[in-house]
DNA sequence: CGCGATTATTTTAAGCTTAAACTATCAGCC
DNA sequence: GGCTGATAGTTTAAGCTTAAAATAATCGCG
């Protein structure tokens, strides 16, 4: 796994690479990590400063802001990138918070529909806007062009990843 | 919510901001913790299943392997950024588990040194292999040059985030 | 129609994580 | 020596998280 590898730098040429120890991928990685989880625990400790607010809770009020018709638990999951069952008693919580209501669809009796109450659009509101805050704060070391220099190799980064996922998926169920 | 709000650009000059949503801020943000939690939850899951280890296990023993003379818990919570006492039932599991060895330093009883065993040294040997093929993998869409762009890049956005959350502890505790 | 496969969610067990309160130890100072 | 404050870890309570197994409802097909 960790011989050579050929490298093609055009139709013509082809080079033996330097022994790959995948260094600059593993720091980037390391990087990477290092950032979100620097952001992260800083809005973190704000929300619950702030706001008396778990980041979960705040994610899945974002979540639900930004679809006000509301979402399936399943949608969801998808998009919050959490398990089904974590969200079982996430929402159980909120919905014992007032902030959202539980319904179960009367088209397909498995699927419930979750959305915000009036009291919780207005709560996230308050909420969504200082975080707006914070977040353009501690980025604001960059410049607009830089931004979306990190958004775009972020996008590949993202993509990347999917697809070298997707072919680790199709060597394991052929 | 989104009224312009005056900008102070030096003591004397005020210029009116255009409406400021922090908008790209913000999808910058979503966009890093999208990648991060894709990356994440791909090793997570492949540790699992290669090695039967869970993440944060594999991270303590990436940060021991990384200094063999052992570390106090107190500069492993700070380097790996948890709380101190999360640290405490990892640890506990970890020397169940034969992989590292705890010992109270002798010129500070309060201090405890922790280190891996040298079995851990031979687990922890092989998982890191396969870990940086995976990585390596995951960012295989990205040529040196983005890599170095993207490593560049995050290491400003560090730098600004840490100087805001510097600006703010000033602001709170004067 | 009815049965097997699929889909949506819940439950369960184990482990991770934090914040805050607590314990033990040390260092400096009189 | 004995306070006083600071430092290193541990404990506790609550909540988050996952993976895997279980439940329940729907769908597709003969």
């Amino acid at each position: 796994m960790d011989q050579p590898r050929p490298v093609f730098i055009d139709s013509e040429t082809v080079v033996s690479e330097r022994p790959r120890d995948h260094k600059d991928e593993l720091r980037l990685w390391l990087r990477l990590l290092t950032c979100t989880t620097l952001v992260e625990d800083n809005i973190r400790s704000r929300l619950r400063a702030r706001f008396d607010v778990t980041l979960p809770r705040f994610d899945l009020m974002a979540q639900l802001h930004k679809t006000p018709q509301g979402m399936t638990l399943g949608q969801l999951s998808s998009r919050m990138m959490v398990s089904n069952g974590n969200l079982t008693a996430l929402v159980e919580r909120l919905v014992d918070a007032r902030q959202i209501e539980r319904r179960v669809s009367e088209t397909d009796r498995r699927v419930v529909q979750v959305a915000l109450t009036p009291s919780g659009e207005t709560a996230f509101a308050d909420m969504a806007r200082e975080h707006g805050d914070w977040i353009a704060g501690l980025f604001a070391g960059l410049s607009e062009a830089e931004i979306e220099q990190l958004m775009r190799l972020l996008d590949k980064l993202k993509t990347s990843a999917r697809s070298a996922m997707q072919a680790a998926r199709d060597r394991t169920e052929p």
